[in-house]
DNA sequence: ACATTTTATCTTGCATGCAAGATAATGAAT
DNA sequence: ATTCATTATCTTGCATGCAAGATAAAATGT
């Protein structure tokens, strides 16, 4: 198949429009918390990993340094972070969850799991562990 | 391997971070052509298809009817895109390339197949099927 | 014909996404 | 110690991404 006259054979195409859907799907599991999807990664992200550094925080979800700012400072104003010195290195910004983000970071765990499910219905296991394997190592 | 408890197998973290590296790649690959990654798929899509509707435009790329107004503006004050309105039905806004647009399509077309095999290097013809299957079906 | 509903696009407001550059603190080299 | 390079974060400016709602034109129902 000719890419070049088939948009729907472009890599970058088929990857955008999965991701976006993707998106509006995990979006929609858990917006009743309040939360936009890239809020809820984040958040359960620093609720797995316990503590961490801003950039640390970015690397994982593939966010540059000037994008997770600002949703660090929307996480901080609704009161589910804390931003602290770390005191062995001044630069660093050592995030820690406050205890209202540690009970949302952990319903938004509860869901990661249905609706990942909910997403992938229709394919194997063995389809969904190839396609895994798949866009780990893009 | 418990998703709940590693980010990493969440389809939806996957997605977004692959969907990333390959904006990214793409607008690497279209750089020195003065566009965005967005805008470069929009207008080869245009290329592509001849002419369209706005928002026939936006469900291919999965854009909104909101996003897709502010690409396409900022295509025709580039001088790369007209708007004119369709005679049959005046609420449709028809999008025709200019002869600058209809250059720098080709061009970006030139650049789809070289940047996807650089993208996917690595990976077997079988695979990169596979994960086209799966793309297009989630 | 007229009112209602639907459709295509645009507008507004806010949240990413990212390039480029500023700032401050650490580390390395002399 | 002082200079230089590096690192972590933040700021600015502009381009998506999208919810909600406005607007105008077309289709539908009575």
């Amino acid at each position: 198949m000719d890419i070049s006259k088939h948009p729907n054979e472009c890599i970058f195409h088929l990857l955008t429009r999965a991701a976006r859907r993707g998106g509006r799907a995990f979006k929609a599991a858990i917006e009743d918390l309040g939360l936009t999807a890239v809020q809820g990664r984040v958040l359960n992200l620093l609720w797995v990993m316990g503590d961490a550094r801003a950039t640390e925080l970015g690397e994982q979800v593939e966010l540059d340094s000037a994008t997770i700012t600002g949703v660090l400072d929307r996480l901080a104003v609704l009161g589910l972070i804390e931003r602290r010195q770390d005191e062995n290195d001044r630069r660093v910004a050592r995030i820690f969850l406050t205890p209202a983000g540690n009970e949302l970071g952990q319903k938004i765990n509860d869901r990661v799991v249905p609706a990942n499910e909910a997403f992938l219905d229709g394919m194997t296991e063995n389809e969904v562990a190839a396609l895994k394997k798949f866009l780990k190592q893009l």
